[in-house]
DNA sequence: AATACAATGTTGTATATACAACTTATGAAC
DNA sequence: GTTCATAAGTTGTATATACAACATTGTATT
């Protein structure tokens, strides 16, 4: 066989992920919301208001996933969109205030992830982004 | 603000699964199969008759989330279990062919990824998994 | 102007995941 | 031996995700 079966790349990621998100999410447990709805929340809150679509080209979702998340952030009122055709979306005011709240809470996981991580672990994770992209 | 927002090493590392999970998706059509099951599949093949448990320890998956994927996985008869207390399961000879079949493609993803990670590529993921773990 | 097409959002369906609560059987303490 | 605690599996519930099918509207072609 050509590979070992387990350097999977994929199962590899997927891994990773869980345990980061574990870590993000332990410091979540006092907001009613996710790992992933906070990521939502900072787009918004470095983009401003844009296009639902913009979302997805932006983090690699698809339509449906971003329409279900959007709605779930809406649905606690984090944020708005206008009522038009094809609708842009922004935080709201409750939105913003949130982010505020959830930056120190993040930066709190990120020091903890980047000191295991150190410096180069951090060139590492860019790496494999620019490669994979 | 201490970091960049769209720095976050969890919302990235969620990110590159999707786009990983991707490539192997797409090859899997022919198959009833998702890559997550295959992952699981690939696990017992190198594992051989083991605990449930041991599966999520491996891959970093609650006990719940073992227990359904397997459940999915036994409905299509690819492992089977010791009625057991606490049963074992292993691959069934069905689950075993699926597995041949199934490394053909998975190397060619794995080629794909590889051609694109570059050796460092490779070598930056295993940094990553020794510093996180 | 009418029709066709493309792009975007939504909904149906299925899997993936985690947490909490429950179940059950083993093993330990007495 | 009985009771109790622990460990592992299952089920309820909620979110995350993708694909397919559908809906809607703006745009292009004629």
């Amino acid at each position: 066989m050509k590979y070992d079966l387990q350097l999977c790349i994929g199962s590899r990621l997927r891994r990773l992920s869980r345990i980061v998100d574990g870590h993000f999410r332990s410091k979540l447990s006092e907001f009613n919301i996710t790992e992933n709805q906070m990521t939502i929340l900072f787009v918004l809150n470095k983009m401003g208001k844009v296009e639902q679509g913009k979302i997805g080209q932006t983090l690699v979702l698809e339509r449906s996933t971003v329409s279900r998340n959007i709605k779930l952030l809406e649905k606690q009122n984090y944020i708005k969109r206008t009522s038009d055709y094809r609708p842009e979306i922004e935080l709201s005011k409750k939105g913003n205030e949130l982010v505020q709240k959830l930056i120190p809470l993040w930066e709190e996981t990120m020091d903890e992830l980047i000191s295991k991580l150190g410096e180069n672990g951090l060139t590492y994770l860019s790496e494999l982004e620019n490669r994979l992209n």
